[in-house]
RNA sequence: GCCCAGGUGGCGAAAUUGGUAGACGCAAGGGACUUAAAAUCCCUCGGAGCUAAAACUCCAUGCCGGUUCGAUUCCGGCCCUGGGCACCA
């Protein structure tokens, strides 16, 4: 009776069982719902963080929850594991990429395995490992073959001291995070996906994601960033040459006062090959991230070419100026300069003491008709989006299969050659990439770059519908799983990854391998983990390892307190005084169980029934809206009334409450619903259902209101009339004195719940 | 700079989204048990005022204003913190 809560011991136990069982392993069965819950991937960084913890309990908690509603239900786990910690360990310390990343999956499959995670492990994606990134390859070669994809030169961070291209957080207030030389801007020919080709699309089905954040949806929204606006062309007035512009705000047009185009356009470009001034100014511009952010702070700048351009109505010259604040990316590169009514152009005029001239207020539609019948201006929708570049100047990714021939140019590399393997050093020679011209038989050169690792997390969720297949990059079984039914991850992925991923679904649906055309139905953005207010990280050194918080508490703790102590989607800052609370919990719910302790003086059954009835009820809503923080809440709830109530209760109770925390706790749960005779398997059972007879009363407390201040409660019959309330409101003596010597204006009741009487002199 | 969130006791949070602000837990203080400690159990616990004590009164959900019988919740303006900004994942 005396058994002491070991909770090592025991878990183990159930983990060991439910592996050799293989419990968790699932087929695919049309007479069943099906369940598809899966948690973002990790990176391969080492270790297990609190994060991981954070969404992978998330997530084992949603799939424990629909297991036990009846579903057949898929949560797969696997390794997005190409990227540049690889590459920088590698230098670090000599390990080759390789052999750290899957040295650092191995102990972290371990550590998942320890916390009791039911994930269907058949089914685990590494995307290192040439079965899965060769359909990726595969797939890139028939985007191909649609013309989905392009190469075109783009600006990279060049470091000209480690001559190496270096990623944006790389660079450093400007410079190489190695070298500390200052980072210049260089140009290169790059791959590049037609995403814009499904702008439209990506906009519009985000009104059909219903089960996504709002914030997450207008995130999206934003970025995508549709405008309609017009391209109006000025010309230069000592050439055949023009100039154009877009803009939404056509009707600003008579405030124009100068042109700015950025130091890419080709106009400034050509210039500076004969004026050496704006040649160093353009040189100048060069020492910047590309980062937007970098850029977008930076002090404005800019140069007069000296050359003019006729405004299309006024037909007054106008100075043409090179702007550091001009995007290349958008739009056209070069912008019309209204002070009056733009902030940035009015700051840039101040400076460089351009004229601001006042405009009036024009109807847009109508000059836009009016520049159109002109012909000085077209109609133009444009996207913020811009096409993804997807190609890397690194080693530790996925090899684009493209083979470079002098005389038929790039040749996709057959796909009976596929994969094409990475070689296995880090400093291959070029030797290695010599190859033939599939098409012309000619000695050509392999592509050197990889892909951008987004392209491994933009479709490994639909891989694992798919697992072990090598005749094909998905089969007929993805049709049965997706879309997924619950995605969990973090906020900072809002936009980049679940875009591409949502890219992606839509290009596999066009090549025919799926057949539906969102791939997440339900997003659960999760907060971060905090500590002293800040984001845990190594650099910070305020991280918890969560090995050592399991074997002093064991994972059930680890779980429930990561639960309780925030909602799912806030930041959760870390206390390590919660996981005591947490710890002590489960004790005395062992406790409790093992003993069923004899009360004197039970509370009535039909209130605790109640009581229990209404705690569940809450649960249950909690439990629908992922509102897991307050089910834990309520799961204490019941405890606490069950310490104070009568043996029948004390036996539904626990019954219930192991149902309820199983999907939280499963390892204690699991013995406990065995130890307490209550049944042989807890997860063979069903999920307790609200008894509504029990929560059935003939009588209600009201709230009191006088002019909105809570002033008492009364307790009247349910549903009970304005009059009937008011009269015993007036009977009762506690309220007397708010009452009288007051007239009565108005009396508002809320039903069942509250009356307010609204009082005058 | 631009886009998106968040701000409630000493702390994490709750309030079924316009109707009792602070459920549940942590920390703290007091007590019981113990030779002692740990563990466990019981009590108190937003602030101020008034009380012998209770009752009671006022203030309080980042700041300022508005709508409403009634605002943590809705609207306008500010401040602070966090996430993202296309080569970190």
């Amino acid at each position: 009776m005396d058994k002491p809560y070991q909770p090592e011991q025991l878990e183990i136990q159930w983990q060991t069982q439910w592996e050799n069982k293989k419990r968790y392993r699932v087929t695919e069965n049309v007479q069943q719902k099906k369940f598809y819950c899966l948690s973002m991937l990790p990176y391969p960084s080492g270790h297990l963080h609190m994060g991981h913890v954070r969404n992978y309990t998330i997530g084992d908690v949603i799939s424990r929850y629909q297991r036990l509603l009846g579903k057949n239900v898929l949560q797969p786990m696997g390794w997005d594991a190409f990227g540049l910690p690889a590459e920088n360990a590698a230098l670090q310390h000599k390990i080759p990429p390789a052999k750290w990343t899957h040295e650092n999956i191995a102990y972290m499959k371990d550590q998942l395995k320890r916390l009791g995670f039911s994930y269907d492990w058949d089914r685990e994606v590494t995307t290192c490992n040439p079965d899965y990134y060769r359909w990726e390859q595969w797939f890139f070669i028939k985007l191909f073959e649609k013309g989905l994809v392009y190469k075109k030169n783009a600006i990279v961070n060049w470091d000209p001291v480690d001559k190496t291209v270096l990623a944006n957080e790389q660079v450093i207030d400007g410079k190489g995070w190695r070298s500390g030389a200052l980072v210049e801007q260089r140009e290169i020919p790059q791959w590049f996906l037609k995403i814009t080709h499904y702008a439209d699309e990506l906009l519009q089905d985000l009104n059909t994601l219903t089960g996504w954040p709002e914030q997450v949806r207008t995130m999206q929204k934003n970025w995508i960033g549709k405008s309609e606006g017009v391209l109006i062309k000025f010309k230069v007035n000592s050439s055949r040459d023009s100039i154009t512009v877009f803009t939404t705000r056509a009707d600003t047009i008579d405030g124009v006062s100068f042109i700015a185009v950025s130091p890419q356009h080709p106009f400034a470009q050509k210039l500076a090959l004969k004026n050496k001034s704006l040649q160093d100014f353009i040189d100048q511009c060069k020492n910047v991230s590309t980062a937007e952010a970098a850029q977008a702070v930076l002090e404005k700048k800019g140069i007069d070419t000296g050359l003019q351009v006729i405004h299309p109505l006024t037909k007054k010259t106008i100075p043409v100026w090179i702007a550091n604040y001009v995007l290349m990316d958008y739009g056209t590169g070069a912008v019309m300069g209204v002070p009056f009514s733009d902030e940035r152009d009015r700051e840039f005029a101040e400076i460089y003491h351009l004229p601001i001239l006042e405009h009036g207020e024009i109807d847009l539609q109508k000059i836009i008709a009016l520049l159109v019948k002109k012909r000085v201006a077209e109609r133009k929708t444009q996207f913020r989006l811009r096409d993804w570049g997807v190609s890397r100047q690194r080693y530790w990714g996925t090899p684009i299969p493209i083979i470079n021939c002098k005389k038929c140019g790039t040749v996709p590399v057959p796909e009976k050659d596929l994969p094409v393997l990475l070689p296995s050093d880090m400093n291959t020679p070029d030797e290695f990439y010599k190859t033939s011209c599939p098409s012309c038989g000619k000695s050509a050169m392999r592509e050197k770059d990889t892909f951008d690792t987004f392209i491994e997390s933009s479709w490994y969720y639909a891989r694992y519908t798919s697992p072990h297949q090598d005749h094909a990059m998905l089969d007929g079984r993805a049709d049965y799983w997706l879309p997924v039914d619950q995605y969990i991850g973090g906020i900072e992925h809002a936009v980049l990854h679940l875009l591409y991923a949502r890219f992606f679904h839509k290009l596999m649906r066009d090549l025919k391998l799926i057949h539906s055309d969102e791939p997440f139905t339900n997003l659960l953005t999760q907060g971060m983990v905090l500590k002293d207010g800040a984001k845990m990280s190594k650099s910070l050194g305020n991280t918890v390892d969560p090995k050592t918080l399991i074997d002093k508490y064991g994972a059930d703790t680890v779980r429930l307190f990561i639960i309780f102590a925030a909602p799912p989607e806030l930041g959760l800052e870390w206390s390590d005084a919660g996981v005591d609370g947490a710890s002590r919990f489960l004790k005395r719910l062992w406790t409790f169980a093992h003993t069923f302790p004899t009360i004197t003086k039970p509370i009535s059954a039909d209130k605790a029934r109640q009581q229990l009835h209404e705690i569940l009820s809450q649960i249950q809503f909690d439990y629908e809206r992922k509102q897991f923080n307050t089910v834990v809440s309520g799961a204490m709830k019941i405890l606490n009334l069950l310490a104070e109530s009568d043996k029948t209760i004390q036996i539904e109770g626990l019954s219930i409450l192991l149902r309820i925390l199983f999907p939280i706790t499963p390892h204690i749960c699991a013995e406990l619903w065995q130890a307490s005779k209550l049944g042989d398997d807890i997860e063979k059972t069903s999920w307790p259902l609200v008894d509504k007879s029990a929560l059935e009363s003939t009588t209600q407390q009201f709230i009191v209101q006088i002019n909105g201040k809570m002033r008492g409660s009364i307790v009247a019959v349910k549903d009970a009339s304005e009059d009937v309330l008011q009269k015993a409101i007036y009977a009762d003596p506690n309220l007397q004195k708010f009452i009288d010597g007051k007239q009565l204006r108005k009396i508002i009741v809320v039903p069942n719940k509250l009356v307010n009487l609204v009082m005058g002199e």
